[in-house]
DNA sequence: AGCACGCCGACT
DNA sequence: GTCGGCGTGCTC
């Protein structure tokens, strides 16, 4: 064959943290699709076996060949999905990781233990027959189970069967009566898709939601980044909806990426009973033959929607014909170990490679998207409205100086709790911090709580009672003494859940309170049954963390108290103060979304600041394009470009030292390349100290990322290169998020 | 990251 | 006498 090249090395990306490709000779048995990049292979390295990715063919190795082994196995047929393996250079590269470690973590787990792919089947448990209502009388189990098979005429996998509750006993007894049938399907068999495309109709839009579908519209087939900038309660969700309407009606893939706690079983209902067509969702619940069925049934584009949390963003697409990032200012589409990528990021980067229309939406969106959009990169779709015509509640900001508080509220803020319950509706108390409270200190001599491995105070808990260290796992008994000066004069100082929870029980000691958070809800499902009860409206109050602040529909919450607002306006952190006015946002949407208008109460120290009283009066928009233009004077992203090199070990003079010499040697080369990029530090991390290790940074920043990328891939190949780096623990950060 | 090899302390 | 601690080195 006249220009073929002969194939004699196969450069293999293996599970391994080395930034290297490795040489192997392949196998006797070519593959019926030859040798081709995508191929996963079973290879010999070192004393194991490991499964690794074809990633090139060569014709030569810097090795002499007698040093190379040979392929043990090839695991496919056809290689895995171009875009998959596109995404995961793309990731690698720009992240500054192994692509071999980066191919491992976002391939289904089945696909790396070295499973196939072929031949998969599963079954389908069908109705069958005119069951009567007197057959099975006597068997009124059964008699549900077979109502639920008549409600599916495709079938429905014993899975889902048993998901709801049924036994398998139960479809046995139903088969034998000859009411039930079973079919085993081929996986990979398309499904043809049949009649209409929703199963409801759309909701009618308003003026602002179709003035920006109608932008969407105008370019359906290329890369067209949109910022969907809405207020809470504005009908982001419908746009979203009414876009995947449009793309699947012309065959196309939409994949959803929502934030971790987003993916409630009530959104997911939401998508599901729009569509006609499969919608599969990536959720922590699956099992591994599941991710790899929807894995499959994405890249077959059998799935015509995609619904995940941050790592969907690595599902394989067969007709990708939009991506669409819900809350793309959550902090949750940012990895923080391993493969340290940004979801949101990738999907940018993603919708450019397919040429496909990208919609990022949020009501509080990250400075980074709200620069693009104002500066015209990319498209700015707003909606401002409500369809119950309320504006916003107005936070109304008290002082927390000077005055008492009880559990952690001023009178102003328990005076209006009770004339809200007294109304008939619901409360919610929003507080940052889990447990009774943040310390315990000595009256006698000021002693105060400390963990013994990282530098933070242990946070009181009452339920049980112990001292818990909120940054590492570690636990003490309640002293009944100070440790230092035997004095009994223990105080439990500040506030937190339980303590609030524990206060107002007192104050109201007739009304229901519930806590919600990381302790309370540890219990599985037991959020969703507290939301459920919550829903039914009775009078009550929500003591709780973050985790009400987000998504959640509280129909009946007309006060909103936030117990400490000042967390994030005089943080070390440069986007503490983003983050902060972010979430502020967010829990006064849950103020009165339904009939009636709400209040929203933020306790604060500061009263005068600027910040949040810009925030109070004019909304996060006003105060996102503050911080904007805040940002481009100090020079500081998104006006800039960030690296960050983490350095961590329990002997801290090694830590020192290594960071040292990194930033050193950094700086000499920079000035001999003359590469646009400053090297700053090193310098301690926040908490300096932590699990016993000792943390610091070394930051990079340049103006363009042309010149950060670079000066990064040339630290990480120093220190792969140095033998003393491996006596620490390293990681570079492209894009932090945070600092700590 | 694994997984070996290797050289020093308390145990059947 | 050995089991096992984790320092050091290697993986085509």
């Amino acid at each position: 064959m006249p220009g073929r090249i002969s194939v004699q090395v196969l450069k293999v990306a293996l599970p391994s943290p080395l930034r290297r490709l490795f040489d192997y000779l392949p196998a006797s048995t070519v593959p019926v699709c030859g040798w081709q990049p995508g191929l996963r292979v079973r290879v010999p390295f070192g004393r194991r076996d490991v499964v690794g990715v074809i990633v090139e063919l060569a014709e030569h190795s810097d090795l002499p060949f007698s040093q190379l082994r040979a392929v043990s196995e090839t695991l496919d047929e056809s290689p895995l999905p171009e875009d998959w393996l596109w995404l995961c250079r793309f990731a690698a590269r720009y992240y500054q990781h192994s692509l071999g470690d980066t191919l491992h973590h976002a391939m289904p787990a089945r696909l790396r233990q070295g499973h196939t792919m072929a031949g998969r089947t599963q079954t389908l448990w069908l109705a069958k027959g005119e069951g009567t209502e007197d057959t099975l009388s006597r068997a009124p189990k059964q008699a549900e189970l077979y109502a639920l098979l008549r409600q599916h005429p495709h079938g429905l996998p014993s899975r889902a069967i048993s998901a709801h509750g049924f036994g398998r006993d139960q479809l046995l007894a139903l088969e034998k009566k000859e009411l039930a049938i079973s079919r085993e399907v081929i996986l990979t068999a398309p499904s043809a898709p049949t009649g209409s495309l929703l199963a409801t109709p759309s909701l009618p839009l308003n003026r602002e939601q179709a003035t920006a579908l109608a932008a969407l519209h105008e370019k359906l087939d290329g890369y067209h980044p949109c910022l969907l900038e809405g207020i809470t309660g504005s009908g982001k969700t419908e746009v979203y909806l009414q876009l995947i309407e449009a793309v699947a009606g012309k065959g196309k893939q939409s994949l959803v990426l929502v934030p971790e706690i987003g993916l409630t079983p009530q959104t997911l209902a939401r998508f599901r009973s729009r569509f006609r067509v499969p919608v599969v969702a990536l959720h922590s619940g699956l099992t591994d033959p599941e991710r790899l069925d929807v894995w499959e049934a994405a890249a077959s584009g059998r799935a015509l929607i995609i619904i995940g949390t941050r790592s969907a963003i690595f599902t394989p697409l067969a007709n990708p014909g939009a991506i669409i990032v819900d809350e793309e200012h959550d902090g949750s589409y940012k990895q923080h170990d391993g493969l340290r990528y940004h979801a949101r990021d990738l999907a940018v980067a993603r919708a450019h490679y397919h040429k496909i229309p990208l919609l990022m939406g949020s009501a509080t969106p990250s400075l980074e998207s709200l620069h693009q959009a104002l500066s015209g990169s990319y498209r700015h779709l707003r909606l401002t409205q409500r369809p119950s015509r309320h504006p916003p509640a107005k936070l109304e900001l008290i002082d927390l100086r000077h005055q008492r508080r009880q559990g952690g509220l001023l009178p102003d803020a328990i005076k209006a709790i009770k004339s809200t319950l007294s109304a008939g509706k619901q409360v919610l108390i929003f507080i940052n911090r889990r447990g009774f409270a943040p310390t315990l200190a000595c009256h006698a001599c000021g002693w105060m709580a400390e963990c013994g491995q990282c530098d933070a105070r242990m946070t009181l808990h009452r339920q049980p009672a112990l001292l818990a260290c909120h940054h590492c796992d570690s636990r003490r008994a309640l002293p009944d003494a100070c440790p230092e000066c035997s004095s009994g004069d223990l105080r439990a100082l500040g506030s937190g859940t339980e303590r609030t929870e524990e206060t107002l029980q007192t104050l109201l000691p007739k009304t229901t309170i519930h806590r919600i958070d990381r302790d309370s809800t540890r219990r599985k499902d037991s959020f969703e049954q507290v939301l459920k009860e919550i829903q039914r409206g009775e009078p009550c109050v929500l003591v709780g963390t973050q985790m009400l602040a987000k998504g959640h529909h509280l129909p009946h919450v007309t006060l909103v108290v936030v117990v400490n607002a000042d967390g994030g306006l005089y943080a070390a952190d440069f986007r503490a103060l983003e983050h902060s006015a972010q979430l502020l946002e967010q829990v006064a949407g849950r103020a009165g979304r339904a009939a009636h208008p709400g209040r929203v109460l933020v306790q604060t120290l500061h009263p005068d600041d600027p910040h949040l009283g810009q925030l109070s009066e004019h909304g996060y928009g006003a105060l996102a394009r503050n911080m904007l233009e805040e940002r481009r004077i100090a020079k500081l992203p998104p006006f800039c470009f960030m690296a960050l090199l983490r350095i961590e070990s329990p002997n801290e003079q090694a830590a020192l030292a290594m960071a040292q010499q990194a930033a050193q040697a950094l700086r000499e080369w920079l000035k001999q390349t003359s590469v646009a990029t400053r090297c700053l530090g090193p310098v301690p991390a926040p908490m300096e100290r932590r699990q016993n290790r000792y943390h610091l940074h070394v930051m990079l920043t340049a103006d363009k990322r042309s010149q950060l990328h670079p000066a990064a891939s040339w630290l990480v190949q120093w220190l792969e290169a140095n033998r003393e780096a491996r006596k620490v623990r390293w990681s570079i950060d492209i894009d932090p998020q945070t600092l700590a």
